[in-house]
RNA sequence: GGGCGGUUAGCUCAGCUGGUUAGAGCGUCUGAUUUACAUUCAGAAGGUCGUAGGUUCGACUCCUACACCGCCCACCA
């Protein structure tokens, strides 16, 4: 950079630009395995590719960069992994979306034409959200960028398909699923979002055959009558147990229905009596298998409703419950509505109510992985922070169900599994009667064929052969991400270097979704977790508690913040607000604060620069203690004293306690105090060096929340290396750690306030000088305040100090008591004998409160007893002191009433 | 139905293993400003830490119950 001089504001835009581009261009960010270096390796959540950034990637991101550059700087080989994952629904919606602006569906296209639609779409939109990650600063090592469709990563999940299916995990069976009439596929349990509806009750009278009774069964969803095949009760039950073993009779379409007793029916619930719908049900469905009744499926995919609903065919489902509600009204079947409210599950994509939907689906069998995944935990070689999400994590680890995990959709996978029609005819049974996923053997179907390589023929007959349509749950290539990012299933050296990764960070939205299954196939594939620890951080909602959604129009852009306030701010903005596991609440304002402080920075820099002369300027020529002086030795004691506390609260992934730690000295340990303290000497070699000491110190601190502007100014001054985010990070030096110096400043930082308070209070022009005297206790005090006294005038302006032990009030003058030391400021004609009082009383009420709570401690028999010695010491000590100032107070009351 | 999180200054939130005179930012009020910064400086006001019990020498902090807000899980036909 050419000039050293900085402009009056800072102006982020082209800094960051600037920088974020040097950076790449020398490779700062890119990962070499190195056998005798010490990796630290982060995967990023892969956002999706239809998404462009909001401010929960913005908190997601910023805390993964502090973590790398963090480790960076330590001397760590540091890997953060970039990628975006394929969103197979939230994509294929997208894409369809357009398409369907030119009049188009996806069926008219064709498959292939499609997917070169969603291809062509993800080329030119794919990159957005890449490149709003640059403009957070995100020090990602994007030359090794990774999608969940490449053709590596493609092959990882049939790799893992093939090797499942060989164990005895993989199955597909007819089951009750989740299915979204929108997005027209299966959806997994995890996919299904529940709300709670106000929805009705439905009492609906079913005739008994060949009596006159009837009995009164009660639903929720009463088109589904017409896929009833039974009527069921509790076997305890005596209102029913005359029916059984007799048949009833389904209103509308005269089918005939089994009457069964089951235990798992409620008899509390309803009238309990309940119609059974084995295909449209997930409880329906278990008690027909028992019962061997007869399935009935009455819906398309698309939701309406089909050939099975008679004269209600072609319907869509909520028009034919309108419709057969009214139809059973007129036929007085419908005996009562009842408000009613329960939950029911909606489509995590669209948003539309799912059916539970009977149909062929693929299955991984999950149990045999969960366990040593459980074990993972247990053990703590994974372990979550905060740690409440272990608990979440085992309960849903341990109640584990099999993963759905194919999807009636285009965009993804291709399920690696062809079928003989040839053969399949030839053969007999269906062999998914019989498997039972989990006992090691392979399932199997007649003519079906699973395949790591896509096969030409059929190897036994060598007839055509067809794909399974469906394709594979996105998740099912998230899943690998830690390590298929790194080139499994190839050995490399990458693979063995930076796998298992340290940290993962993310939500706990996804906890399930994606973190368990990841442990979960770290484990089975790679032999070992996938990483030491999980950081899960809160969801980003807005002021009023909702989660931040474009529909909702409450989102605060983070790229819009970017521009109006820069990356810094944002960074900071977000990392400011984010208590550790907390859900963060976000509103424009927020970041205010963020640029304030980076502009704070960046003024005390030119500051430090205006008088800093550079060619002089030598930092290794280190000026003795004697040279320094007390309050140089001070803010280095100081800054070295922030960087342990920093370390730690990073550490303990206390992000928000760092990054106020670094504000709370930047601004006002730095700035208000340091500076303005330092100001008369600013020429003096020894400041020069500690000003340049402490600032460059402190902006590697800082680097890894506030890049840009850390690297911007630290060009500018003295420094040792090319960039200061290949810096070293500074370890606290502790032999100038200097806690005796801190008090004795501390106690002048006082006394400088104590005036500068009463000054205020008695409204002193600021360019007044007054007068003060000061009487201490002991000579401890004596010395210090002797010592220090120039910053005592200099600060409070005073121009006349005295300092004593047995000094008289001087006339017409205020008084304040810090700690043991009274404090005079000479207020000639401007003193309020009525006000001085007011103010003596009302800090002796507050020293008598104080003291009435001392000793009702000290006079406790069982304090004294009990309490460790250091704490009643203290307590001792603060009684004496106090005591001694109400002493003062009363005097000084009395000399008021002359 | 089970579980989790929250309830602290007007607002938004910190306060980690019990011992401080309970903190910050914003807002409010008083005052300042010919060069580091008004994206600023100095000072001030403002809190019975949701409620009720309990444990303890000592509770914002631990325990129990309750209330309200939010979230997650569960086959509430």
């Amino acid at each position: 950079m050419s000039s050293p001089e900085l402009s009056k504001v800072y102006e982020p835009k082209s800094v960051e630009k600037h920088w974020y581009a040097h950076w790449l261009k020398k490779g700062y960010f890119k990962a070499k395995a190195a056998p005798k270096g010490k990796p630290y390796t982060i995967v990023i959540p892969p956002p999706n590719v239809t998404g462009i950034l909001h401010m929960g990637h913005a908190l997601n991101n910023t805390l993964q960069d502090i973590l790398i550059r963090y480790k960076r700087m330590s001397g760590y080989r540091t890997l953060w992994m970039p990628g975006t994952d394929h969103a197979g629904i939230a994509t294929q919606n997208v894409v369809e979306r357009s398409l369907r602006e030119e009049g188009l569906t996806r069926q008219q296209l064709g498959r292939e034409a499609f997917l070169e639609r969603v291809w062509k779409w993800r080329e030119k939109y794919g990159n957005t959200i890449v490149r709003q990650l640059h403009r957070l600063g995100a020090s990602c090592d994007w030359d090794r960028t990774r999608f969940t469709m490449d053709e590596g990563l493609s092959e990882a999940v049939r790799e893992v398909f093939v090797r499942l299916y060989e164990k005895g995990l993989i199955y597909r069976g007819k089951y009750i699923i989740n299915w979204c009439p929108r997005c027209q596929t299966a959806l997994s349990d995890e996919e299904v979002q529940h709300k709670e509806i106000n929805g009705h009750l439905y009492h609906l009278k079913y005739a008994i055959e060949g009596t006159d009774g009837h009995v009164t069964i009660a639903t929720t969803r009463p088109e589904t009558m017409l896929g009833d095949t039974a009527v069921g009760f509790n076997p305890t039950d005596e209102r029913y147990r005359h029916l059984s073993g007799r048949t009833a009779t389904l209103p509308l379409i005269n089918r005939r229905l089994r009457i069964i007793s089951d235990e798992s029916i409620d008899p509390s619930f309803g009238t309990g009596a309940l119609k059974i719908t084995p295909s449209h049900d997930p409880v329906d469905f278990e008690l027909a298998r028992k019962h061997e009744l007869e399935f009935i499926n009455i819906l398309n995919p698309d939701g309406t409703l089909n050939e099975n609903a008679g004269p209600y065919a072609g319907l869509d489902r909520f028009e034919a419950r309108r419709r057969i509600v009214a139809d059973l009204e007129d036929r007085r079947i419908l005996l009562e509505i009842k408000e009613h409210q329960h939950s029911v599950g909606h489509c995590y994509r669209c948003s539309t109510v799912i059916e539970p939907y009977f149909s062929s689906q693929w299955f991984v069998h999950m149990k045999p992985l969960a366990a040593p995944a459980i074990e993972a935990v247990e053990k703590e070689r994974t372990v979550f922070a905060p740690k409440r999400w272990t608990k979440v994590y085992l309960d849903w680890m341990h109640n584990i169900k099999d993963w759905c995990v194919s999807r009636q959709i285009w965009w993804g996978h291709r399920i690696p599994v062809w079928t003989c029609a040839a053969c399949r005819d030839k053969g007999k049974t269906a062999a998914e009667t019989v498997f039972r996923p989990g006992q090691g053997r392979v399932y199997r179907e007649p003519g079906m064929i699973v395949a790591r390589k896509d096969p030409k023929a059929c190897p036994d007959c060598g007839g055509v052969l067809e794909q399974d349509p469906d394709v594979l749950d996105t998740w099912f290539s998230s899943w690998l991400w830690p390590f298929s990012t790194l080139g499994w299933p190839e050995k490399n050296k990458d693979l063995k270097f930076f796998y298992p990764t340290a940290c993962l960070v993310t939500g706990y939205e996804i906890i399930f979704f994606w973190v368990a299954r990841m442990i979960m196939s770290g484990i089975e594939f790679m032999g070992r977790e996938p990483f030491k620890q999980v950081y899960i951080h809160g969801i980003v909602r807005d002021e009023t508690g909702a989660k931040m959604s474009k529909s909702l129009g409450n989102a605060v852009d983070p790229i819009e913040i970017i521009d109006e306030f820069g990356a810094d701010a944002l960074r900071y903005g977000i990392i400011s607000i984010t208590a550790e596991g907390q859900d963060v609440y976000c509103s424009k304002e927020k970041f205010e604060v963020g640029r304030n402080f980076a502009n704070k920075i960046w003024n005390a820099s030119r500051l430090v620069l205006m008088n800093l002369d550079t060619r002089k300027l030598r930092p290794s020529a280190v000026p003795t203690p004697a040279q320094l002086g007390p309050i140089n030795r001070w803010i280095i004691s100081r800054v070295n004293q922030t960087a342990a506390s920093l370390a730690e609260s990073l550490d303990r992934h206390r992000f928000n306690e760092a990054a106020s730690t670094l504000y709370d000295f930047i601004w006002h340990q730095y700035c208000d105090w340091y500076l303005e303290l330092a100001k008369p000497t600013m020429k003096d070699r020894a400041t020069q060096w500690t000003m340049h000491y402490v600032l460059e110190r402190t902006l590697r601190l800082l680097h890894p929340f506030m890049p840009f502007i850390t690297e911007e100014i630290w060009q500018k001054i003295p420094h040792k290396g090319e960039s200061i985010m290949v810096s070293e990070w500074p370890k606290p030096e502790k032999r100038r750690i200097d806690p005796k110096l801190e008090t004795e400043v501390d106690i002048i930082l006082g006394e400088i306030q104590a005036i500068r308070n009463v000054r205020s209070a008695w409204q002193i022009n600021p360019k007044e000088s007054v007068t003060v005297a000061v009487k201490v206790a002991g000579d401890t005090e004596l010395r210090i305040l002797r010592e220090y006294s120039t910053y005592i005038v200099q600060m409070a302006k005073v121009s006349s100090l005295q300092i004593g032990k047995t000094l008289a009030r001087p006339k017409e003058s205020a008084v304040a008591n810090v700690g043991r030391v009274e404090t005079y400021v000479v207020l000639t004609g401007l003193v309020d004998v009525q006000v001085e009082r007011q103010r003596i009383e009302a800090a002796l009420a507050d020293v008598d409160r104080l003291i009435r709570g001392l000793e009702g401690r000290l006079k406790n028999e069982e304090f004294l007893r009990k309490a460790p010695k250091e704490i009643v010491d203290k307590e001792r000590q603060k009684a004496v002191e106090l005591e001694s100032r109400r002493q003062r107070l009363h005097e000084n009351l009395r000399s008021l009433g002359e």
